[in-house]
DNA sequence: CTACAATCGGAACGATGATTCCGGTTCGAT
DNA sequence: ATCGAACCGGAATCATCGTTCCGATTGTAG
């Protein structure tokens, strides 16, 4: 993903690896603003090392939201293949607050989209745009949600709330509380 | 309101006046992460005039967040007088993702409420909470919202159509429809 | 008109963080 | 086992901001 050159030296590699895994915990538990040398030193490296192989702390940052991001286009795109179309469109709903529930950082990540981020980032995204899409007007055909919304609207109101849920009560409880009220008004009422 | 000791000095309060005007712009179109240095470019002063009004940039933004949250308090407890119940509460939301959208900093100043902050802003906020609750209770035994939500559930919601309005589009007509579905999914289903 | 207290401007300071640099160390092909 | 390329650590550098300081200026009471 990172290595197209030739393989890495194997302490390279491994150190790599390491710094992804800390970085991911790191992003995820607090968010962004957490300082670069504050993730070499928990990952036991100097800031040097980290920054040969991730030559900006956004590139850092993208190479662990690529991951995620290309998780749920793939959950987005099986879940055209489930019976009940309502179900599968809404379960997506969920799984992408969630997402954003858990990883702080994702939040950030889907919201500073629209200006700046790497052109691999960009990409993901149409393609969850379309992949979600797809489950909306399959919904939409199966009477499971309203016709006069669009997967822009959705998306909106969807990262809505994840940042609703980002403060009132941080657990699954009240995240899934909050979907809950959201989904209803996409539901079919006209 | 700044001013307790003396009248200040013809100059200085035109200048102090000058600051508000510039900043309250500057803030509501880019958001707080605008420097202190550029509002006092763009007024026409040296930043040591500024922070002699202003003793720091969290109490020039506070000065200016005040003003409109006690408006926004004010029309809560007006809304109580209306006549439809859910119309009143309605109308309130909407006009509280209307500040929202224009202002860009007003969504920072209630979601970063919670930690730090002046108290007073904290007061004014538990003033929105309370008048708010006043017209959702109403309008629940109108029967006109479900009676399942709560008010910190309302006032999430209501940030997260903020936010997502934030980028969706700017435009009041993209605002109004999110909001819209929202407010479908309050509305009496149960 | 004068004097002085308040005001002004903006350079200087301090803190925080990202990024660069380079001398010393470690892999791994030969 | 040897040697050079690749790697490592972390001090030093650069940039950004909020905030402070102080000599110069200006409003205004008397």
């Amino acid at each position: 993903m990172t290595a197209r050159g030739r393989p890495l030296r194997a302490d390279a590699e491994r150190n790599r690896l390491r710094v992804l895994e800390v970085a991911q915990a790191v992003f995820a538990a607090e968010g962004l603003a957490v300082p670069i040398d504050e993730i070499a030193r928990r990952a036991g490296l100097g800031v040097g090392t980290l920054y040969r192989r991730f030559p900006t702390k956004e590139a850092l940052f993208e190479a662990i939201v690529i991951g995620r991001m290309q998780a749920l286009v793939d959950e987005a795109r099986e879940g055209r293949k489930a019976k009940d179309a309502g179900e599968a469109f809404f379960a997506m709903l969920s799984r992408i607050v969630e997402e954003g529930g858990v990883k702080k950082d994702f939040i950030d990540a889907l919201a500073g989209m629209g200006s700046d981020v790497a052109r691999e980032l960009v990409a993901l995204k149409k393609e969850l745009h379309a992949a979600l899409e797809a489950l909306l007007k399959r919904a939409q055909r199966a009477k499971a949600v309203r016709r006069d919304v669009d997967v822009r609207e959705v998306l909106a109101l969807t990262m809505g709330t994840m940042a609703a849920a980002k403060q009132h009560g941080v657990d699954a409880r009240g995240r899934e509380r909050l979907l809950a009220i959201m989904c209803d008004g996409l539901r079919a009422t006209v």
